[in-house]
DNA sequence: CTCTCTCATGAGAGTTACTCTCATTTCATG
DNA sequence: CATGAAATGAGAGTAACTCTCATGAGAGAG
């Protein structure tokens, strides 16, 4: 119990591989990709978990030691980190919400450059599965504070108060319907495109009606 | 009691009780009000199914055919109808955001008026149970796609376009990030002004920052 | 009032996501 | 190589659902 934890190994060390990291990371591979491919196959509530974990080749536990619920498989991914750090690391002078948009453009277009299919997969399973929605805007929500948290930062405001809250999470609520929007119109048209709609709507209000 | 045997069952009588409807409804609020009950006592996730089946005095099979899942048991609600009916026989001069306005201090008045337990005990179960969170947010998403009728209508505007649909949604979440921000706070806020800020920051925008 | 016919209920078995514990194996380190 | 820590596997256990089938209680027709 002891020193061990702050032993030797952790003066600066960021590229820090480790041998046994490696595993780790090839192991979540694994099960992540287990499950795209057999929910493509089966669909999403056909798959078990115990599939999953067989076709990765580790066991039950092992699946549930690496994400908390199987929707997580799905849902999780290591773009949100990379990417809200370069949300913090944009011009200070620059609008925020251009800053945003920035971002999401990256993100949209890493997505789709990178992993075409496993982006309109997911895509199609937030709008199909209830559960995974649900996650999604479980998780959406956790980012959402951290936005919160830079916003504030740059505006002056305080990230507590009821007013930023409200804003971002309308702010990420907008994106999510952009995304589902997407999915619902079979990916035919461009989501930056239509993530810039939804942010639109969400700086200037809709557009005029009669009332 | 006495007037039930009168000759004619009723005069007009456009809605019909039913004798055996009488029983779905008090079975519905038997579990209800057990779920309730057991939940402040022993908190959500130590109460089973199990138990509330037998302190309503169901088999558990019953509560599943009343309530699809255990959280909707807690998040289910029989106002959010005439709460949009009543918002849609507003005046139809009224811009719409201050009927919802009127609506949304409505539905406070009257949930806290007459449940002030259950209201606040459903506020804290959203922000303290995920699962409820989640499957309130699934809900709302429902009344707001109701609501997305209600405003098209109003305004002339389609109520497919992601523009509306963006728009009520990031009301729709507002609203619960205000009531999420209630309970956070003790319940010590005035709801309906919180409700009114999050509406004014979907409206005109959060108060200006620096950037 | 009684005979159906329908529909709500109860009972029970089955599935599956998840939790916990403990023994074993695998890697890191001195 | 030896020792300690961390990852894995195995297995038992829980609880939320799902399905099916038999029974009982209401509604309506005669």
């Amino acid at each position: 119990m002891a020193a061990v934890t702050g032993a030797s190994p952790a003066p600066d060390a960021p590229p820090r591989p480790g041998l046994r990291e490696r595993k780790k990371i090839r192991t979540r591979e694994a099960i992540r990709s287990a499950a795209y491919a057999l929910i493509e196959q089966q669909g999403y509530d056909s798959t078990t978990v115990e599939q999953i974990a067989e076709r990765a080749e580790v066991s039950p536990s092992t699946v549930f030691r690496y994400f908390p619920t199987k929707e997580d498989i799905v849902v999780t991914d290591e773009y949100d980190e990379p990417l809200l750090a370069e949300l913090a690391a944009r011009p200070a002078g620059e609008p925020w919400t251009d800053s945003v948009r920035y971002v999401i453009r990256e993100a949209v277009r890493l997505a789709l450059t990178e992993r075409p299919e496993t982006t309109r997969l997911r895509a199609r399973l937030m709008l199909e599965v209830p559960a995974v929605r649900a996650r999604m805007r479980e998780t959406l929500t956790g980012t959402g504070r951290t936005l919160a948290e830079t916003v504030a930062g740059r505006t002056g405001l305080d990230p507590r108060s009821l007013e930023v809250r409200v804003h971002v999470m309308s702010l990420i609520g907008g994106l999510l319907e952009a995304t589902l929007y997407w999915a619902e119109h079979g990916h035919r048209e461009d989501y930056a495109d239509l993530a810039d709609r939804a942010i639109d709507v969400i700086e200037h209000g809709p557009p005029a009606g009669k009332s």
